[in-house]
DNA sequence: CCAAAAATCATGTAAAAAGGGGAGATCCAA
DNA sequence: TTGGATCTCCCCTTTTTACATGATTTTTGG
């Protein structure tokens, strides 16, 4: 029995470049694609794919979002992350949202089978790279409150701990503990370079 | 006479995407594929395309590295930057690189074709988002000294001003001043959103 | 419902950055 | 050679952060 494939991205040229790398395989039927969310819901709607492969930006919401949403209703589909970012933040999330694996996509045809064929299993597959950022950040994630979020953010747009403080409607004593742990928690020492982190792990 | 293509690109899939996309157009001729700049230079010893296609990000080297290499040998090639990101900056360098023109990797079928038509004939071409970014941001752009960079590199490492200046054996003073004149250039008012906008811009 | 996590607020001191203004030295290109 | 850009240095004041310590109130998940 063939392997239903459907795959959620916003670039053409990856679409069809994936397209083309499965085409010629026996185990794995086509189904089609979408390039955002809503038409995504909106295929799943008639038709259940087996794998679905999926960007982890798309234009209308974060794939992680779409992911945890599709996971919800049809939980029997099973989903590969897809990225070109090798970022621990980013897998953890998708793995959170309930996909079972994360292919890079400068994955070869091979890797690619590989994932496809493991994952319809219903095991979970990583790309070599991605298993190994894993291991090595496993123990240095780290999660932020939701008001913590909030509050960096504000803080890298340029506000002070006072204007942050206006803005929320709290103390600004308050904004300054959730400041020092932020600064705690990327083991920081000061903001620049909090801000430097955090937008590099595009937390912001 | 076919324009002859050629891609580099470390994505598999964007090579696929890319190669599927032009298959069957009558005026193009697929030259083939690099996924790094290295080979992607021994290539060009045997044979020159018309254009080439090229990403910004590989992994022996960057796109617009590259680019500038590969202008500098063979001056008749044309270059079309290809990325993922919209940023003026990337955009900016690639062309002052030599690249000839820009296009995203969620470009069409019909814009990637228009883009490498026009190229050919020794014209630039923007994809509409990229010509809109480059328009928007264009009196904009952001020059350092390679003290500032220096600097600004530390400061977004977490270093205070003493710190940069025992680091640089330069007064504290004079950090300060650089410092403020950062603050100037990137017409902020604070460190954080200097480092934020700095990261984003790939600077640091 | 209850314990744990998160969010809230406070006081006080020390350190660092922001803002303003001024100025000499060097180097490079027109 | 001269003017512009860059790098360097200094003083002073105010604002903002960092650090230490402690505590109360909501939320939330099991």
């Amino acid at each position: 029995m063939k392997i239903n494939v459907f795959i959620v991205d916003d670039h053409y040229m990856v679409i069809e470049g994936i397209r083309s790398l499965l085409q010629n395989e026996p185990g794995i039927e086509w189904m089609g694609h979408a390039t955002n969310a809503v038409s995504c819901l909106a295929f799943l709607q008639n038709q259940l794919p087996d794998v679905i492969l999926m960007d982890i930006s798309l234009p209308d919401k974060s794939g992680i979002d779409l992911c945890r949403e599709v996971k919800e209703k049809y939980s029997s589909v099973f989903i590969i992350g897809l990225s070109t970012f090798n970022q621990k933040s980013f897998i953890q999330k998708m793995m959170e949202g309930g996909a079972s694996g994360y292919v890079l996509k400068n994955a070869s045809q091979q890797e690619l089978l590989e994932a496809i064929e493991t994952i319809a299993r219903g095991r979970t597959y990583f790309s070599n790279e991605t298993a190994q950022t894993l291991r090595k950040n496993m123990e240095t994630e780290i999660i932020l409150t939701r008001r913590e979020k909030e509050v960096l953010g504000l803080i890298a747009e340029g506000m002070t701990n006072n204007e942050v403080a206006q803005k929320l409607f709290i103390s600004i004593t308050t904004v300054d503990t959730h400041r020092k742990n932020l600064l705690e928690k990327f083991k920081t020492k000061n903001t620049a370079s909090l801000i430097h982190i955090a937008t590099q792990m595009k937390i912001i």
